[in-house]
DNA sequence: TTGTACGCGTTATCAG
DNA sequence: CTGATAACGCGTACAA
């Protein structure tokens, strides 16, 4: 491993033609031999790679694309960085990614649809080979995303998607997944269920919502509007939620809450706690996503676990063999991850207390 | 604004050559023009503007940084993407890059020198216009760097660095933080701090070492190296932390812990609390990172505060001033941000008790 | 198996 | 203020 970077005198970086000079042969011939193309003779393929090594050749990337229009550059474009869920997606992409000889590009939309409309831009004029894309809160159409359908990039949507479009998704169970949970609090005799909600734009919130209706109502329970309470989930959210409840009449108050993420749940907890509220015995909590929070607050939450890892690996595996002509993205349309109820000692009790 | 986007009739992308042909100018207008060139008439301009959107122009980067050797594009080489701090981090770097119209390119090297090692040379070859770098757990040298500086390519170290060598680095005061957390658990009466620590070749936790060692020894307590528990600070390292703990005499036993981070804290309360071990009574904690899960944790975690946010946004901060020639790298060698002890219930009463 | 010659889309240089 | 032309470094028909 040759440690030092060579360069031309007068401060050019090493090309292929410096190696050929250096070897008597023509640029093809470095070009074809650097990229392993069968044809050219074993021998002066080692003789390349010597002669690259010890001149320090790197390979330029833009010359490279110019010609192929390739990148080798995926972009992912997310809501925000810093969310444990998104940081375990990025990772799992970033792997598999990896693995495969592709870089990132990685921007944050900030939960705005206007900065989500710039970043596809500026995705897009990099060239990337293919998007990921997790949708902002208040994104309301996709046309920002033409550019991309028009030049058939491959565009693969993860956890917060577009299904009223032919797109391919990678997504876990959202309603099934809060029916469920809502079924859990239901079975353990709750029956005022209130739920923390977000954006309706948003097909998890929405789902999320969806799904606590629908098995209230097939337990012959009411949802009571005044009980749907929409935020952004953040851990401000949490605490106003609980004010919320606070602010009550108790016969008003909710038994149980269901909120459509661990954040907002958590911190709607220590609120209510901080006021000398009982969990689960006076109000029991359910949230969404598995957060590490989700473990250490006391009583532990009981959630819903889906990997971020995974859905990032799957989404990025996804658009790899696609970019590869391993298979084709629209054979594919959604993809539905396991998503499963984690039940902890924030919900349950109430049966044998009342 | 045009959602087209056009094309020509045999598929090529629309170039600066079409925008001329359309105006009867030439192409190193167009350029300039796109540019914001002053030189250009202000009416060229304006019809280069309108010709590009109405045919549905979109630069071609890599054309661009062929040309002008410049890439717009920062690598940023982290140890991992999904933890609090560094999310946040990223968050931060983000958000200047972007407004300076530069874009990330990210990769993780998994605590691993050999990934950061291919990483740099991927990024190296991306021909990032800079390099924003957090060192993996096991790095030993820098030579895999080397490239960067050679071509005089601006590197920025931040919160893992290496301050041997003349480089520029943001960081904490991880000596005086540790230092003033460790006096915090004296003055409230503890004798026989633990430590938990981190790999020692990492500046961050040599130093949180060595801050709390010298407390102790300004002190005139003793540092028990058989309580000098290293290890990668994960959440697993935080059970065998506490299984260790449990398995020592009752006597023998710390009456504080003083870990490097809140996760590896976190991870071990819960488990002493689940043997029965009370927290302060029988042993006293503090952690560092004021990472979310040490506000929700019982008792709260007292801890080291420093932001992620602002570390990432101050080093993205001076890589970029000084791409832009605004300032210069070599006249800033070491940043150090503000960091804060959180004084919380994990840590205060033993005084009292005693 | 190798070489020749050209093009990818942009920017820099030098004239005008 | 604008135009013509030559790079930037690489990949690939086509020819040998």
């Amino acid at each position: 491993m040759n440690e030092r970077i060579a360069q031309m005198p007068d401060g050019r970086e090493i090309t292929i033609y410096d190696i050929a000079k250096h070897l008597n042969i023509s640029a093809a011939t470095v070009s074809r031999g650097l990229q392993d193309n069968p044809v050219i003779n074993k021998n002066t393929r080692k003789k390349i790679f010597e002669a690259a090594s010890q001149l320090g050749y790197q390979s330029n990337n833009f010359a490279s694309s110019l010609r192929s229009r390739q990148t080798h550059t995926i972009g992912v474009l997310v809501p925000r960085l810093n969310s444990y869920f998104m940081s375990a997606a990025l990772a799992g992409m970033e792997s598999v990614a990896s693995n495969h000889g592709y870089n990132l590009i990685i921007a944050q939309s900030l939960e705005d649809a206007e900065k989500e409309k710039v970043n596809a831009a500026t995705m897009f004029n990099k060239r990337v080979d293919g998007l990921l894309i997790s949708l902002s809160y208040d994104t309301v159409n996709l046309h920002h995303l033409a550019p991309f359908y028009r030049r058939k990039i491959p565009v693969v949507f993860f956890d917060r998607v577009d299904l009223n479009q032919d797109n391919t998704c990678v997504v876990i169970d959202n309603f099934g997944a809060a029916y469920n949970i809502t079924k859990h609090l239901i079975e353990q005799g709750f029956k005022r269920i209130m739920h923390l909600g977000g954006n309706l734009l948003r097909n998890v919130y929405r789902e999320r919502l969806e799904g606590c209706r629908q098995a209230l109502s097939d337990h012959g329970l009411p949802f009571f509007e005044q009980l749907h309470f929409t935020s952004t989930l953040s851990e401000d959210a949490g605490v106003e939620a609980a004010k919320f409840i606070l602010g009550l009449k108790k016969t008003e108050r909710p038994d149980a809450v269901f909120s459509s993420n661990d954040t907002a749940a958590v911190h709607c907890m220590l609120t209510l706690k901080a006021a000398g509220v009982k969990i689960p015995n006076d109000i029991a909590f359910a949230g969404f996503n598995n957060d590490p929070i989700s473990k250490v607050i006391e009583p532990n939450l009981t959630t819903v676990n889906y990997s971020g890892e995974i859905m990032g690996s799957i989404a990025m595996t996804n658009l790899v063999n696609h970019l590869k002509g391993i298979s084709d993205l629209s054979s594919t349309n959604s993809i539905t991850l396991r998503a499963e109820i984690i039940t902890r000692a924030s919900s349950v009790g109430a049966l044998v207390l009342k």
